[in-house]
DNA sequence: TGAAATAGAGTGATCGTTCTATCTATAAAA
DNA sequence: TTTTATAGATAGAACGATCACTCTATTTCA
């Protein structure tokens, strides 16, 4: 991938992360990036299509760090715990702000159906990756309300006290699994 | 409350939900709401102390919601149970775009203060709110987690399936309260 | 008679996007 | 090694549309 894309994404993420997709103009991740207008819309159609390549970026991102830190966890009888374990690891390192999907979806609800229909995939890709671990469709379904409620609760409140609160909720609803 | 202001406060509730503070212009809650700029102006300095209003406007909302439906709720031995479900009816009725106060934060992190500050205090209030019902401290961070799990999950999941899981789970972690 | 609401023009700023004209750097041809 | 050709990147002006907000002049209604 060439170093302008790149640089690009990387900027863009940061900048819609923080402030969100309407907030934040073509100007600004130019600017923050350090590449010329005429290259960015060299890598990027238009700012929707940048938007979508920037999920399908962030989307790899999520599943090879979940991957990485679900392997190393130590945890040999709670495969939920560990995934919850890498999921909390996540938001600590990247993450105080919602997440990037369901803002998207919420932000171009009736303003860009690909950027929807996008998110709703995603979201579907994560269940689907749950049960590839092993999980029935349920246990993935209340999982994924585990991580959806970790990654709102982070927003406003201290991450030890999520990470707690997470933890031992997981633990209790898949013990013994 | 004038009629006018009342009329503003929907429209700008409505359309701020359904795509967003950014993406939404102050010319589309004067034309949606039927009133004139100047008396939408008149009753709201700016579209960040419209915001504002709003936000008290949707707590009060919540909140008798919630009591009412807490106290109409007639399973007898399981207080988060009562809520839980309350709130699920909430999401059922109204909400299938998230939270609003979130996604004010999200919006608004690096821009208005406060809006920020109000929206942190909103989450403290709904979670002084679980302890005035007899919760501690950490079930109701507990239950919180699970609220702000099932807020989330609506959005890309059939709300029955979400009712399912998220009732289960409420169940499972606060059976023999 | 006086207060509130109206429509609509106007403000300067910013939006996403396009265009132009200049510059840089690498690779092929001399 | 020098010249030329090609492609990519550059800054910045310009586009029409929209942004939040103000002002004015007129109308409605108690």
């Amino acid at each position: 991938m060439s170093k302008k894309r790149q640089d690009v994404l990387e900027a863009a993420e940061c900048l819609f992360y923080e402030e969100g997709f309407h907030a934040v103009g073509i100007k600004r991740i130019v600017s923050k990036s350090n590449v010329s207008l005429m290259t960015l819309y060299n890598h990027f159609e238009s700012k929707e299509i940048l938007i979508l390549e920037l999920l399908d970026h962030r989307e790899q991102a999520y599943v090879s760090f979940l991957k990485n830190h679900v392997s190393q966890n130590k945890i040999t009888d709670n495969l939920a715990l560990k995934i919850a374990t890498a999921h909390m690891n996540w938001l600590e390192a990247n993450s105080f702000n919602g997440c990037m999907f369901l803002r998207a979806k919420e932000e171009y609800q009736n303003e860009c159906e690909p950027i929807v229909d996008r998110v709703h995939q995603h979201k579907k890709f994560v269940i689907d990756m749950l049960e590839s671990y092993g999980l029935s469709t349920e246990e993935s379904l209340r999982l994924s309300l585990q991580l959806e409620g970790a990654t709102a609760l982070a927003e406003t409140t201290d991450i030890q006290t999520v990470r707690a609160v997470f933890l031992s909720s997981v633990n209790t609803l898949f013990k013994a699994s």
